[in-house]
DNA sequence: CAAAAAACATACATTCTGCATGTAAAGTGA
DNA sequence: TCACTTTACATGCAGAATGTATGTTTTTTG
């Protein structure tokens, strides 16, 4: 494992931009972004700050790139997990029910939901959903509604998908999934059921 | 102004601690919890370190309190506020309506949306809404649907009152109101529904 | 009014972050 | 292949922040 033969430049910047990442996930997860030290993070992916600051502005970028990592994965869940349903109901429920498992990933919850918003800001949040996987819910919608305000459109999903949040960051916390399931459903339901009286 | 009487200790500590919440909240609005540092709250505050480690235990403790203080105002506002609506569902838009208003306040939404569950945790900010004011929204819920299962209420109006946070969190960073307000309202209705079909 | 306790003030030890500067490895053009 | 440039990494340092230990002043209490 010792790094004896040559490596291109492109593999050596992987490789590390890699450790660092993993690292820095599995420590950002156990004890927040916050308490983890740089450090810390350093000697967990087995390279020297120097390489850390090199390859990243500063700790909150590593933080940002762990992030969209994380979100990355999310989205590619999804799409893999798209099966085209019957009705656009059926994969509006499909959806939300994929998204959901996407989300018991350990970790993922505090990452996207609670670090995430809280470091990077709101903005910076939505932007990544914008630019991988986000727009889901909105066209979900858009299909399974009748026609609306797009503008209103673009607050409900927003609305409900922080409700689907709610959701996830519970369950990682512990909760019993079947309430929230229930209740998810429901408003989903609810809100289609609004759209087509 | 200078504290040259004799004053109580009791008037001591609670002129102390006020002036320390406050600064600290103009400085946490400003910059957000990890960028303000105990130094500039301090000297905002005109007291010293010293002071600020005696009355609290450390720069979360200090946080804590400015939270704390931020939910009771919340509570206060909407306890102030509640009119007994005729139905019970005209009650739970109106107080939706106040609690929207309620989070308005500059800064408000910052503290207790975003750096709050990120410094605190989810857990204690809940905790904290359930020994301020919260189970309104669950009490107005349980009013005005047809009986559902207790816990799948809880979780209910866990994901809506989210939905509520994101949107006063989407208008405090500049959002237009108007399209928030619509799905708001929009989702309150198909709620009811679901229980009244 | 002396003794105890509370409310502060000061100084210090530790730790972290970001940068500046130095070195080794890879890429490049002749 | 050889000098040269660029990239990737390493090391050391300056500034700042946190929490605590210890000292001092102001109330309170018996």
């Amino acid at each position: 494992m010792q790094q004896t033969g040559r490596r291109t430049n492109e593999a050596r910047t992987a490789a590390t931009r890699a450790a660092l990442i993993a690292a820095a996930r599995t420590l950002f997860v156990e004890k927040g972004y916050a308490e983890t030290g740089t450090p810390e993070i350093v000697a967990a992916a087995q390279v020297t700050r120097g390489a850390l600051y090199h390859h990243f502005a500063d700790k909150a970028d590593l933080f940002r790139a762990v992030v969209a990592a994380e979100a990355q994965a999310v989205a590619e869940a999804i799409d893999r997990a798209t099966t085209h349903a019957a009705s656009p109901r059926k994969a509006l429920i499909e959806g939300t029910g994929v998204y959901f498992a996407a989300m018991t990933e350990p970790g993922r919850a505090r990452l996207l939901l609670l670090d995430g918003p809280a470091v990077l800001g709101p903005h910076a949040m939505a932007e990544l959903d914008r630019s991988t996987g986000g727009g889901t819910l909105r066209a979900g919608l858009a299909a399974a509604m009748r026609p609306i305000d797009p503008v209103e459109l673009d607050a409900l999903a927003d609305c409900l998908s922080a409700a689907f949040d709610r959701a996830a960051l519970a369950i990682a916390g512990g909760a019993d999934p079947a309430p929230y399931c229930a209740a998810i459903t429901r408003l989903i339901d609810a809100t289609l059921r609004t759209g087509r009286p």
